[in-house]
DNA sequence: CGTTAAGTACACCGTCCTGTGTTCTTACGT
DNA sequence: ACGTAAGAACACAGGACGGTGTACTTAACG
């Protein structure tokens, strides 16, 4: 990853420096905020010119945008995707963050940029209707009688958690949980604990 | 307020610089981000010298420190304080905030100021505690099996709804409202629910 | 080989930021 | 009326920031 990635044939130029910036730019973002980090520390850190940054990137603000475009793969497949879970444990797993993570990028971009037109800012929108899109998915699997509002609900939840856990210095997703796990059995009919049958509930 | 405050008859000196400074902060701050709101331009809509600034504050640090010290009393006690209606009532008034509010300074500010050791952070954490007791001490008036959590978790609510209104610029408060009714109607140990009136409960 | 594109090194610009020094003016209280 | 302190006006320091210009070096590939 740190080496550069020679591709079968096809281009072969360059470096790498691209890569470098970009996980530079996660560390450096999610460490110290975007506002700052400025791009002379961060060329710094990505052991790349500035010069060459400035030709990767027209500017700061389309680097950040990058740099969330980035976390799209690993948040969202990383839950959805289990099939080794029940649908409604792929809804609690939603839950089990480790307490270590700074900050949901996203948030914190949004309140950062404090700007709601800049491509970041769009971009953690789209990003958060996707995850609640996700979770309503999800719930609809799980047979809930209402699957928007209770993936509105849980994503809200997430986003509290998130945000108690960075204010308050203390992990706030065992509280959400608990909720969650009260919502979800509010919202799922036939109150079946774990439905292990896969029927599509074609409704 | 705008007017200076001539005690009765101890201090009388000044002309109200620093209360002006503080009404500045609270517009701008709000308006702009932290951040993002220079001594310059904040000096000048408080129409107060700059130098006159750094003498009332040592900073800017302490300015922000000592503006969201000025949220405390409103926010605190304009819901909690509230005679006319019964605990469960007040619980779920907590979250009926007019979507135009910008987003809660203090989630703001931990986010934007991006150190727990700045003076403004640890009074967010402070802050962040106080409501969370004061849920909890209005959950148990209200009967709440447990009180504690009860009030955690309608604090968490009213973080994620503050949270995901900012980020996705639509009202997340009624979703949280739901949420809350739910926690609170599984907290109070079924019909021993305080409702003085069960009129149109179910309406 | 030579060409070409990617990357480097480094100085530099204009702007904004927090914060200070200095001098002058106003208003209050005695 | 006078002294004193709060405040105004204004320039300026010192640094960080985003961004650019220019000349040089490297590596891939024909």
């Amino acid at each position: 990853m740190t080496e550069l990635e020679k591709g079968p044939t096809g281009r072969r130029r360059g470096r790498g420096a691209r890569e470098r910036i970009l996980s530079a730019s996660q560390q450096l973002f999610r460490e110290q905020g975007i506002n700052r980090t400025g791009m002379d520390q961060l060329c710094a850190a990505a052991q790349v010119s500035k010069r060459t940054a400035y030709q990767h990137f027209p500017g700061k603000d389309e680097l950040v945008a990058e740099y969330l475009r980035r976390f799209d793969p690993s948040v969202l497949s990383g839950v959805f995707d289990r099939t080794d879970l029940t649908p409604r444990e792929r809804l609690l797993a939603a839950f089990d963050i480790p307490p270590t993570t700074p900050l949901c990028p996203y948030i914190a971009a949004a309140v950062e940029l404090h700007d709601p037109q800049h491509p970041a800012s769009q971009h953690a929108r789209d990003y958060k209707k996707a995850v609640a899109a996700r979770l309503a998915d999800t719930a609809r699997e799980a047979g809930a009688a209402d699957p928007e509002q209770l993936g509105e609900q849980l994503a809200l939840l997430i986003d509290g958690a998130a945000t108690r856990t960075r204010v308050l210095n203390a992990d706030g997703f065992p509280t959400a949980a608990a909720i969650a796990a009260v919502l979800i059995d509010n919202a799922i009919p036939a109150t079946a604990s774990d439905d292990r049958r896969r029927e599509e509930v074609s409704s």
